[in-house]
DNA sequence: GGCCAAATTGACAACGCTGTCACATGTTGA
DNA sequence: TCAACATGTGACAGCGTTGTCAATTTGGCC
């Protein structure tokens, strides 16, 4: 299509092909006049730069690179949606690449994408921001990332954070104010930092609450509802039931009301229910879950921004970044036996 | 990174770098030990191409171009999935691009898209594999694309299918043998065509099985969870009230069961609820959703396929490829006041 | 051995942009 | 009025491939 080139908008401007380069690029040191007679060239012809032209002599693909091993589809779909906001004002693509967290072909696989690489950095969202070899292997190489609510608080430069803990804490906090004294806990998949974080903030909740952390309301889960289905069962048939189960995400949290739901409990009277993620479904149950929202597309499109200014050798206060989660009150939540 | 170039591996193999890119890119009339001294200078050297230069020079970008409005998040994953699948097989990369299919700058933003492509072809799913505009544009600019379940039959030779209207049919006579004659249907979104299809379904059914299609029982649904809300309150306060209702989508069907669960209607007892798709979440109802499952995937596999097949210039038996949806029975169905 | 067609290989010019650096043009201050 | 310096602009060499086309080698056959 692109039959235009650089070339014919210097000929009609009467200028030389850098100078056009300039204008598009936006560098100074070109005159008002200059520019626009540069620009309304590029209008009547209707040019385009050829990005692959582009990409070649400037050595940059105006392309981020997504990298994620599949969480729920709602979160990666609003990842996505996050940096295709940010990507679009700045007119860069989005190339997404999802991988095998477990495998130990991840190494190669990244080392190929590096060394191959159509993008000028990437982002990552959970359990790769966590993931140890990976940013090594992307240190190493010198390359452009940033990471999306990893669960330490290291590189906090190239990094963009959420209050797992503390979200949760208050959360227990809120149950145990409900009346609620013994809350049963499901641990998310091990392998997610986050989810520890999580569970830590759980722990401070009792504490705060003076509530002791009694194990045999801790389960652990693996972010899966028949995991969450599984743990369900497990706590709620053993003599010391639980009035509350919080679980570590919303997918869980649905196994449980599965099985409250087969056991003929009520929720939330003779059982409240709480998740973390705030996913879709969640409002559509019969009741509605009460769970914590993070701010997903916000953090990615932080992340976004603070990637392409880490391209643009922006330098960054190092000074933390973080998006609040915040508790979203429904209807699977109510008055515990100790209430009043 | 990448410092070797083709030149450092043509000169390792004592080969002009011409030699070198066509064993790079497959061609034939290399001697086979011309062939493996290159290649084993690539492997040693750890040579890999640029993919600017090449892409500037070959004027293609080994990408594909992913376009689709946001229908559920489910649907948008698996279709990546699938996508990626055969991209990943054929060292393609995929760039997403979700767009406004109600936008009235989708003909210029598709056009600047065209211009300014980093892509080689276009993958389009619905709604956009119906949207006329979009469709002249791609094709008055020659570009490569391919269509995954249009819900018209033209174009076979770049779209892949699913059998929407037949299913619901078959979905329609199996509530019909269940013993139930008043069966509700919600219509989708008229904006896109293959929920026409699938009320054309319905009617298939109804009239294969003798009954006639009272119009009482439609209502005009947005495939929304809330917009099965709404109709199946109208449909279920009415006189003529259905034993069964079909949703044509899953998001309605769920708003059916949160109604009928809020009037104490049990499911399947009083209501047999039916939805299409199988979204993740349907298996996790109380009860389980009986619905359709479309192969998402492997449909989008198969488009991939095709279109990979079109850019390298493969001529397609113009045969219509059909990817068949089948019904998954599960709890939300059983027999209705007629049965026996 | 000689001849021809087919198979194999190479030289070199694109591809369309950005970076470098030299040069031209203005601008300021004495 | 003229250095001295800042600002604008252009010429041209890459960037690392693929495409074209000509040159060379090979193999088959008399």
């Amino acid at each position: 299509m692109s039959k235009v080139s650089i070339t014919d908008v210097a000929e009609r401007a009467g200028v030389s092909i850098k100078t056009v380069s300039r204008v598009l690029n936006r560098e100074p040191n070109v005159r008002g006049a200059t520019r626009d007679r540069v620009e309304s060239a590029i209008a009547t012809l209707k040019y385009t730069p050829n990005p692959f032209a582009r990409s070649l002599a400037g050595n940059r693909a105006f392309v981020v690179g997504l990298l994620y091993d599949n969480p729920s589809s709602s979160y990666v779909i609003d990842i996505q949606r996050g940096a295709l906001n940010v990507c679009r004002r700045e007119h860069y693509d989005l190339l997404i690449h999802p991988c095998d967290f477990q495998s130990s072909e991840l190494p190669a696989e990244v080392g190929h994408l590096l060394r191959n690489s159509k993008v000028d950095g990437f982002l990552l969202t959970p359990p790769l921001s966590d993931h140890e070899s990976l940013l090594t292997a992307l240190r190493d190489a010198n390359a452009h990332f940033v990471r999306v609510a990893p669960g330490d608080h290291a590189e906090i430069d190239r990094s963009v954070f959420t209050n797992d803990r503390e979200s949760c804490a208050e959360m227990t906090r809120y149950l145990v104010s409900l009346g609620h004294e013994a809350i049963g806990f499901i641990v998310g998949d091990p392998a997610h930092k986050a989810m520890a974080e999580r569970y830590r903030g759980y722990k401070d909740g009792l504490k705060a609450a003076g509530l002791p952390v009694d194990q045999r309301l801790v389960k652990q889960g693996f972010n899966t509802f028949g995991s969450g289905v599984e743990c369900a069962h497990a706590m709620l048939r053993q003599p010391l039931r639980p009035t509350a189960v919080f679980a570590s995400n919303d997918e869980m949290a649905i196994g449980v009301m599965r099985v409250a739901h087969q056991a003929a409990l009520r929720i939330p009277e003779d059982l409240s229910v709480v998740g973390f993620d705030d996913i879709p479904i969640g409002q559509q149950m019969f009741p509605a879950l009460t769970t914590i929202r993070q701010p997903v597309e916000a953090m990615a499109m932080t992340a976004t921004d603070l990637l392409l200014g880490q391209l643009r050798g922006v330098i960054h206060t190092s000074k933390l970044i973080l998006l609040e989660s915040v508790i979203q009150l429904r209807e699977s939540t109510g008055p515990g036996p100790h209430s009043r």
